[in-house]
DNA sequence: AACGGCGGATTTGTATACATTGACCTGGGA
DNA sequence: TCCCAGGTCAATGTATACAAATCCGCCGTT
């Protein structure tokens, strides 16, 4: 493999997963020591880095780790509201409609699959990360599809403010299993509108459960 | 001006105007000769435009321009309606009302500014522009604003294709009067549906006049 | 004491030399 | 005659040396 690849997978993990958080100064220097690269390859990481929209150039101190926070979350959902709602109805439109039925018996069962033993809840995002899968197959949009897994490297980032808990995931397997019964009844407006149920929901769990923590930004760190 | 921009700004613009043609190979070595910068600076380029998706990077052959024809339009405009009809939408609900009502009287006296005098209609693909960048304005999100950005991009590619008559620019200027009309209205539904409409109308014409005048697929270019 | 200009240090930006990989051509064998 | 193997070559991938720009701290002035 690439020396570019690797250190863009390494960067990009270590952004994704938090280790290097928002703010960072990622100096070349410093960096390509650190992943064993020259400087040539690591610049073309953050060049990848920097178009991804996981890091900025800014000017004077190089690239810093972009800055993601709830503050961003309505803006990233507005984006995936226009986004996903377009993907499912074109999903129903042109997708298989057994494997979308399969997909929606899955949800229907998957409230077995939140227990309390994987407190990542790996086995529920697979299942979510299979229906995105299918729907991107059934688009048949490159230009589409690059929209969304643009998006998603955004969306894998706030996940950790997600604070999933079991009710919320048994919640929203009713709402994917609403989506994939849409696509596979070839019902595109149903579709859109159950995608938009769900990503509705999703952001309103997720600011409830910030706003018990985080006080409003009126009474904000007052001491 | 630092030597990657400059590299990149030309290739980007000779790509945009057919100067570099879909298929065309960007070899490193004579790239940089050409453009008079060293390799280094041209790649930073090379990997800026494949990030646009103005060039992709094939295995073994380099970059070469990225292919964009007719047959991709239907998955262009299916991405142009989720995000341009989004961006309405909210453009709607948070815009400045009386720039958007002045945008709507422009494009209503519009049809004078299409005249024969400018071949390529400068004037009124200036408004038009200017009606994107108040909609980006508006909307104040920087994801979507990233993602309409990205699309515009192609869209300048397939302006090419579009052929626009004196004819269809005056009934786009209406469709344009009233989309800006919608969002001066504050009112986001209608704002999106007349989004839709025109773009509808648009797509629609671009195929009509190339159904004219190319030859179906399998007949295509055998000189 | 505060502000502005100047120098040093550290950073990024560029060029070029070297390594390596993949493609194409040629020659031999089936 | 076709196919495969090997070599050659040209391209990309990497490293490093050098140049340029920017920031920070210092010192002088006001």
């Amino acid at each position: 493999m690439k020396a570019s690849d690797r250190a863009y997978a390494a960067l990009r993990d270590d952004i994704l997963q938090w280790r290097l958080v928002p703010g960072t100064v990622l100096g070349e220097v410093e960096q390509a020591e650190r992943l064993g690269v020259s400087r040539t390859p690591l610049r073309e990481a953050l060049a990848r880095l920097t178009a991804d929209g996981l890091a900025a150039a800014q000017r004077g101190r190089g690239v810093v780790v972009s800055d993601i926070s709830l503050e961003h979350l309505d803006e990233l959902f507005e984006l995936r509201e226009a986004l996903e709602s377009k993907a499912a109805a074109l999903a129903a439109q042109r997708g298989d409609r057994e494997r979308f039925a399969g997909l929606r018996d899955a949800f229907a069962a998957a409230g077995a699959l939140v227990t309390d033993d994987d407190p990542q809840r790996h086995e529920y995002y697979a299942l979510a990360a299979e229906l995105d899968a299918e729907v991107d197959a059934a688009i048949a949009n490159s230009y589409l599809s690059q929209a969304l897994a643009s998006l998603r490297v955004h969306l894998a980032r706030v996940r950790r403010l997600a604070k999933d808990d079991g009710a919320r995931l048994r919640q929203a397997a009713v709402e994917h299993a609403a989506i994939a019964g849409a696509i596979a009844d070839g019902n595109p407006q149903l579709a859109a509108a159950a995608t938009a149920v769900h990503l509705s929901s999703s952001l309103q769990h997720i600011k409830a459960t910030h706003s018990d923590t985080t006080p409003p930004p009126g009474e904000a760190s007052h001491g």
